[in-house]
DNA sequence: CGTCGTTATATCGGCTGCCGATACAAAAGT
DNA sequence: ACTTTTGTATCGGCAGCCGATATAACGACG
């Protein structure tokens, strides 16, 4: 018995997550995750809008009434896609936490 | 420019790695990993014989001269493969820094 | 001694998800 | 005028996890 509780996010996917914390747009979400990890991990375009289709699926981000702007479409992190954020920091911890134990 | 640097490990190898720092076989690794996470993972039994594979042609773990025991085979890490974990711990705790300070 | 649950290894098909490549186009810089 | 950057989007390939399935030895219990 015993299946696997809860939801395991991808880095790209985390990443997005924590950018949208204020909105923002695809491209934007790029540079901020660049950003954030100094260069270490730069998201992919095919990734990026694929996640974002997915996200909005899932009713985690929604799109941001951003002014008749042209081109640019913003999102924003919903309630649900904070839970899941949170959630996912705590088995991020936990992972930590079993590393340094062992290691 | 800019690739993304590094590799990036699964839950299920960085556990099955974590259990490997003793000689271990099979389906120890798997109960190992569900009593460290408490019940929350459940590495199953596709995923494991997978893994261990592909972790055996990169050369992270080895086979353990196991005692001409009867069916039980046993594994190890490497120093290569210890290399990698700590790696993945460095970036697991750049990821939790990151979202602890946005969340 | 027979049967059942656990231990133990292994394979396969399906699904998800990341990536690189490609495409298109507006805006800005030179 | 030309190139680079900004910006969104799709597609095919590939890796990896999972559930299902198969096989079999072992121990316990009646």
């Amino acid at each position: 018995m015993g299946e696997n509780t809860g939801i395991v996010l991808t880095e790209a996917v985390y990443y997005i997550l924590l950018s949208l914390t204020k909105p923002l747009h695809g491209y934007g979400i790029m540079q901020k995750i660049e950003e954030m990890t100094d260069g270490r991990l730069i998201v992919s375009a095919g990734t990026l809008y694929g996640a974002i289709n997915t996200l909005l699926e899932r009713g985690w981000i929604v799109q941001h009434a951003t002014a008749e702007d042209s081109r640019r479409k913003e999102y924003v992190i919903t309630a649900e896609g904070r839970t899941v954020v949170v959630k996912e920091l705590e088995r991020l911890r936990e992972l930590v936490a079993n590393g340094e134990a062992i290691l």
